[in-house]
DNA sequence: GTCTATAAGATGATAGAC
DNA sequence: GTCTATCATCTTATAGAC
């Protein structure tokens, strides 16, 4: 095996256990037995769980917005662009069985003495906010919420749709969460 | 020690750790040490540390809708009621050091086998929903959404502005959702 | 009902051979 | 770089004395 296939593997292994189960539930254990690599290899590649974790954040991130710039290529005006990032992030929630969202989910569970954790998570969050507002400016919408307002209001629909998404197992909520965007722009 | 205060002490002192820190990183041990029980006597009230996590979530949100009910009762008309909703949850934020929501962070970091608990999770959040969409019928709200639509858009920004307040550690989004649901109230 | 002592296993991480 | 063996510590939970 290939040397930067082994840290693939690891990467590969951990990012889905930590999604799925929790990144405190899963143990180094886990995670050596499932990836079929000898302890030390793990931390031949990463100092400690803690570098796996964030590894595991910054290739999500960037998954996500290479993800989302694709999905959006071939819309064109901004209106549709904003209400497309609701498609996305259905297909996504569906897709991903309504886990929720892999930020937020880290964000909950992470000792808060974790920094560079938790600005990820902030980065993360950040950049789609800004995102949003790009489009928001560009879009002529019906000024029934100012642009900053308007930006917000879409943001926390996002977020508010995903978490309730995996409360309820459910679309039904960042459904309803679009068709609120649709009736505002 | 009167033998209810026992057990009153290891819930307030779990509860306090679990919301701080989180419910996996929380363990026993420190949870005896800084209630000063012993050992035994954890498990002499609470059949398992689960158990413990369930005493939790049922004590926190019979407490919740308490200090709801109690903070609604000086508000006359529904719009009020609903808007003053969220100032109740920006007091709230802004008290809890901006640490989110109690029921979606355990929601976010418990064993998906753990089927009550998200039973208590999801019954929290469905409570809350009900109670807006009470107030959204008895509303004589601007319509430029449905009932259904309207309920639903204003529990997202709830939702979405304290997990997004949790994450900047500020309360300007829930803010700006409390300004965009009186455009559309 | 409360206590101390202890069980049995999992945790993250390291040493040293190859 | 990968391996096995091992470390010290922490985990939840129980047994048995008082």
């Amino acid at each position: 095996m290939r040397e930067s296939n082994v840290r693939d593997k690891i990467l590969d292994v951990a990012s889905r256990l930590f999604y799925d189960q929790g990144y405190n539930l899963t143990g180094i254990n886990q995670i050596i037995d499932e990836a079929e690599i000898a302890r030390a290899s793990l931390y031949n590649h990463f100092e400690s769980k803690t570098e796996l974790l964030l590894a595991y954040l910054e290739k999500t991130h960037h998954q996500w917005f290479e993800e989302l710039d694709e999905f959006l290529a071939p819309f064109t005006t901004p209106r549709e662009k904003l209400l497309a990032i609701f498609d996305f992030r259905l297909l996504r929630q569906q897709k991903l069985k309504y886990k929720g969202c892999h930020f937020s989910k880290i964000g909950a569970e992470a000792s808060q003495h974790e920094i560079k954790v938790f600005a990820l998570v902030k980065a993360h969050k950040e950049r789609l906010r800004n995102t949003i507002g790009g489009l928001v400016d560009q879009a002529k919408h019906r000024q029934l919420l100012s642009n900053e307002l308007l930006t917000d209001t879409l943001f926390l629909l996002l977020e508010g749709g995903i978490t309730t998404g995996s409360v309820y197992r459910s679309s039904q909520a960042l459904k309803n969460a679009k068709r609120a965007a649709e009736a505002l722009l």
